[in-house]
DNA sequence: AACTATTATCGTAATATTACGATAAAGAAA
DNA sequence: TTTCTTTATCGTAATATTACGATAATAGTT
């Protein structure tokens, strides 16, 4: 009955999971394809490019932070997000892993 | 409140959320792996290896599935899922978009 | 100090996902 | 035909996500 049963897979699989999560909605890709192009990255800008309020834009710049995806840099009064290296290649890796095992078996 | 925006992202960003979101459950992305290295991928074969029931990793396939990140073809009274390869392309070439634009902006 | 600007968090309503058992559907085997 | 095997779908309960307004928190400005 919806009970989430994470637990019974790998810490690995959740963390392709995470990360694919935190790219399961367009605000987030929209916000990631934003960070990748542009140099002036403060929230406030990215509020005005989103149809989305103040709350929400924070709430998803959240997500992708906490799946480490983006990082946020106190500037101030406001905060500069960018994307993050790291997670970026991490991801990358995992899901690189799927292509050179596939095989064809139909 | 809750009401989805979706429609006011373009296609191409709802459709690499589409992706994610197929991945974005660890159930799925142990389901992928099993296909990537298996040869017999049976629906069956797979309920075995999950902690999941029959109905629900069903669910699972169908959301794979739907995304374009596997096929399943008919054989007999079972059905023979594995990876398709067009979508994990399309995938991979709409994530490697952003590590070629990424700049460091902090 | 009072005011402004920027971002985060809280509360909450609407919607979507997750999971299961029960049951249906369809081909294979008896 | 009857039975068995395999997969899909329905109903439904629990949980999670999405979105917003209101409000808090913090830093800069006057």
């Amino acid at each position: 009955m919806g009970l989430s049963k994470k637990d019974e897979f790998t810490a690995k699989q959740n963390r392709l999971a995470d990360y694919a999560k935190a790219l399961a909605h367009p605000a987030r890709v929209a916000i990631v394809e934003y960070l990748a192009t542009s140099n002036a990255c403060m929230c406030g800008d990215i509020v005005e490019v989103l149809p989305l309020s103040q709350s929400t834009v924070s709430q998803h710049l959240r997500e992708l932070k906490n799946a480490g995806l983006i990082k946020g840099t106190i500037d101030g009064t406001s905060v500069c997000y960018c994307l993050n290296e790291e997670g970026w290649n991490e991801m990358q890796s995992m899901l690189g892993t799927f292509l050179v095992t596939m095989k064809k078996c139909c």
